[in-house]
DNA sequence: GTCTATATATCGATAGAC
DNA sequence: GTCTATCGATATATAGAC
């Protein structure tokens, strides 16, 4: 069996441009990015491009959901090998979840103008796949809550913070910035579990 | 005198003309909006469009640069009448920055492939106030950290954080929701200040 | 599978009448 | 100031030869 997620897959055509689709997305815009300025950059030309993809709307949903679904596995991975308290699941969590964010910035910088560009089938499977990300990680906040791990704030707002602080992670991080993705994700854990006010 | 921040300005027609223009590229995006579009949204001809304005990224710029200084200008004033303490200014600017991007979604949801197509000089002068808001904003941190209001984690890491905590509530954020911007940003402040861990 | 050539639509921007 | 009409460039997408 294949999935487009595999790891050692061949490099075939479809998955070049799919790669070369990422970057002018991700750096462009939807919009302002060409089907000529991928087919180039993969090297072939726009009518062979054609012959693989259907649509540009069904190529932005095809490497959009590619990322999306990584994310949600990766989370659920993330989960399953967490130590049992409330607080090592979250940690784990938000270490996952500003990695991601930093190494794949695609799909996590894509704006919300871009994701509007997409049919309705294709926004509502993507968005009812954001929806489960943020459900199962608010999972984690309100049970924390619940348990008494953690002080009873509003687990909702608490979610979108951590997401935030992720796609934010996502547009200023720099491979060869002077942090690795484990050091910014390690002060984030700290900040967001232990606050800045001294104990 | 007269500037385009003037709470009291007669609804001109070029402000009509941004008002659209910020509507459109706010939910299409740059590229996707067209000058038509906006002009119909003013209830203009497009040649009347462009008796207003030289160009599509003039427009842009203009816009862009009136949310981010009247950000900046906010910020100071909101600083001036903080409390003496940092927890006081932090309090305030936390609270500040929260409300200003979940009441004006218009310049803190621009993707940042929508800011690179402006000119390189607008896009020079841009980045310019936004590090600036980010250098007063990172000042307030370092100084709680060096006087021992807040505990020693990263001021840069930290002010990143809180904007893209408030980038990302510009994006949720519904006026018709069970929660005022206050009520947010007060949680967060919560958050932010205390910690998830209970004491 | 990959190409040249092109159909069709829409874009930003302008000329010129009124 | 506001309009009609249009220019030239570029976009997605396709037809058809090889």
């Amino acid at each position: 069996m294949k999935s487009s997620t595999e790891r050692d897959a061949p490099v075939s055509r479809l998955n070049q441009i799919r790669q070369a689709a990422r970057q002018h997305f991700a750096a462009r815009g939807y919009e302002a990015a060409s089907m000529r300025d991928i087919a180039a950059e993969t090297g072939i030309n726009i009518a062979t491009l054609y012959f693989y993809c259907s649509t540009k709307e069904q190529l932005l949903f095809d490497v959009l959901q590619e990322a999306m679904l990584d994310l949600l596995n990766g989370f659920r991975s993330t989960l399953e090998t967490a130590g049992p308290t409330w607080m090592d699941k979250l940690t784990a969590a938000i270490e996952f979840h500003v990695g991601f964010c930093a190494e794949r910035a695609f799909g996590t910088t894509m704006s919300m103008a871009d994701l509007h560009r997409l049919t309705d089938e294709h926004q509502a499977e993507h968005f009812a796949a954001r929806d489960e990300y943020d459900r199962e990680l608010r999972a984690v906040l309100q049970g924390g809550i619940d348990a008494g791990e953690f002080r009873p704030l509003d687990a909702k707002l608490v979610t979108f913070a951590i997401i935030g602080i992720g796609l934010s992670a996502g547009r200023w991080y720099r491979p060869n910035g002077p942090l690795t993705p484990k050091e910014i994700a390690a002060q984030y854990v700290d900040m967001i579990l232990g606050g800045l006010t001294p104990r």
